[in-house]
This record gives C-alpha cells, sequence and structure tokens, in this order.
DNA sequence: AATGTCAACAACCGCCTCGTA
DNA sequence: CTACGAGGCGGTTGTTGACAT
C-alpha cells in the first residue's frame, strides 16, 4: 500500500518504509499489545520495538485517540454536550484541557464534535441555561474552602467564579467517571498518592468530579484506568484542583 | 445503478514547550 | 546559554460512508 503523501512528500524519502494513513487491525493490535505490556518510555522506539512501519508520533496519536483503555466509542450524551458547550465558553479551544472534564473522551474526538456539531450552533449555552439547576452544596463548600484555605491569585479566583456559575448549570453526578472506583488520588493527609479502590458513590448524592484519562506506566492494577488528574500539586491546573477538592469531599467518609 | 454532496471522524502537519546534554 | 529531541497541542486535511438526486 503506498499513501499519496508518501509520494509527494520528499522528507519521506528518508524513512520511505514509514506507513501514513489509515491504521490496519493488525498494526493496531501490535501497538496495542506492545503499550499493554511493555508501557511506551519513548514513543519514538515504540515502532521500531513493536515491529511497525509507523514514526513515534502516529503511534502515539494512535494510541491515545483509539487505543488507550478506558475510551467511550459511544455517541455524546446531552450532559456531555452541556458540558463542552460550557468548558469551550470558558476555555475556548482548549481542547486538551477540555478532555479532562469529560472522562473517556479524546481532545480530537471532542474537537471533531464540536466542529461537526455544536460549532453550527444546533445547540447553544442559552438553550442550556434555561435548565439550570440550583448548585449542589458541595461544589459550593469546595470552592469556599479551596479559596480560603489556598492563596490563588486574583486572576483563579475569577476564573474560578465564572466556573462557579457555569457549573451551576450541570445537572448533578453528571461528570462522573466510569473507572473512579479505581481511581488514584492523592491523600490529603499524608500528601502521598494512593489507589483507592471501590469507592461508590451513590448516584443521587449527586456531585461533579474531575477524572481525564491518564495510562501509568507501572500500573499496579492493569485492568483499569488510573488518573493522574487528582494529584494536589503547585503545578495543577486551579481547575484540576478545584474539581479534585470538590469529588475528595463527596468521598470522604460521612 | 451511478454519481454527487455532505457529515463524521481519523490522521497528519506544524508549532510550541520542556527536559537534557 | 544553546541546541536538540520528544511529547503534546490545535489546526487542517484526507478518507469514508450515508444519503440525495
Amino acid at each position: 500500500m503506498v499513501f499519496k503523501s508518501e509520494k509527494s512528500n520528499p522528507k519521506m524519502k528518508s524513512k520511505e518504509k514509514q506507513r501514513k494513513g489509515l491504521w490496519s487491525p493488525e498494526e493496531d493490535e501490535k501497538l496495542r499489545s506492545h503499550v499493554l505490556k511493555y508501557g511506551h518510555g519513548c514513543w519514538s522506539t515504540i515502532p521500531i520495538q513493536a515491529g511497525l512501519q509507523r514514526n513515534g508520533k502516529s503511534c502515539r496519536l494512535r494510541w491515545v485517540n483509539y487505543l488507550r483503555p478506558g475510551l467511550k466509542k459511544s455517541l455524546f450524551t446531552k450532559e456531555e454536550e452541556t458540558i463542552l458547550l460550557s468548558l469551550h465558553s470558558m476555555l475556548g479551544n482548549k481542547w486538551s484541557q477540555i478532555s479532562k472534564f469529560l472522562p473517556g473522551r479524546t481532545d480530537n474526538e471532542i474537537k471533531n464534535y464540536w466542529h461537526s456539531n455544536l460549532k453550527k450552533g444546533v445547540v447553544t449555552l442559552t438553550q442550556h441555561e434555561t435548565t439550570r439547576t440550583p448548585q449542589t452544596p458541595s461544589i459550593t463548600n469546595s470552592l469556599e474552602a479551596l479559596q480560603s484555605t489556598t492563596e490563588r491569585s486574583a486572576s483563579s479566583i475569577n476564573v474560578a467564579e465564572t466556573f462557579n456559575a457555569q457549573i451551576s448549570s450541570f445537572s448533578p453526578s453528571l461528570v462522573f467517571s466510569d473507572w473512579l472506583d479505581h481511581s488514584l488520588l492523592m491523600d490529603q493527609s499524608t500528601q502521598k498518592s494512593s489507589f483507592v479502590q471501590n469507592l461508590v458513590v451513590p448516584e443521587e448524592r449527586g456531585f461533579i468530579g474531575l477524572c481525564g484519562p491518564c495510562y501509568l506506566e507501572n500500573n499496579p492494577l492493569p485492568d483499569f484506568v488510573p488518573t493522574s488528574d487528582f494529584l494536589f500539586e503547585d503545578d495543577t491546573s486551579f481547575y484540576d484542583n478545584f474539581l479534585i477538592g470538590s469529588l475528595i469531599n463527596e468521598l470522604r467518609p460521612m
């Protein structure tokens, strides 16, 4: 199989064996089994080790957007659409950041969905605002706690207020990770990360959490996809901390 | 049945950031 | 400080399939 771009791109001369275009099932299987078995320490070496005639970037993209465990293959739900609209109004085209709020969705998928559906204005925020529900106490408490106990910049607080206003339009329990019961959380008391298993939050309690997918190397529990977005670190984004705070407050024993 | 059009989505490209030597 | 490579991100293009004519 020879792709058009392989002929026209002079840069490809030195890498004539590299394939482009759609991935075959065989290639998918090679990449999947290799990454699941050995992880992906260095993407540039993956194609060599896995016996693929692709470049590292292509492998990474294929894994992240298609092969990675935990990805949703279903259509976007109304709730996801609402979240996407709200976040896009705040963050703009920051697809990777938006994807963190939509577990199982990739930035590429979100970007495509935006361009093919929402950009047309079929659904607008205004429409959704008519269905706003009262803000959940947990979210309010989390935000207040966060604001009072941390030294946030003024701009961050403003962003928080905006986000707080926007998030009140969400229905309860709409952002819930499929794999939350196996999520990697940072223990606030010890400041050490630990796997939290078997956490079950009844849907009727309703909360908004964050669980962006992140495949960890040396995963101690290989049958699920943990997340690194719960880490409380200085460089963690405000949104992360805000939502993590909400999440952990909800998960604390009553 | 053949062809054209369009939407959805997969994948590529170029640029940027960050870590490292 | 600089150069370089790897990874990540967002914009864009290419491919495919469904539907209309």
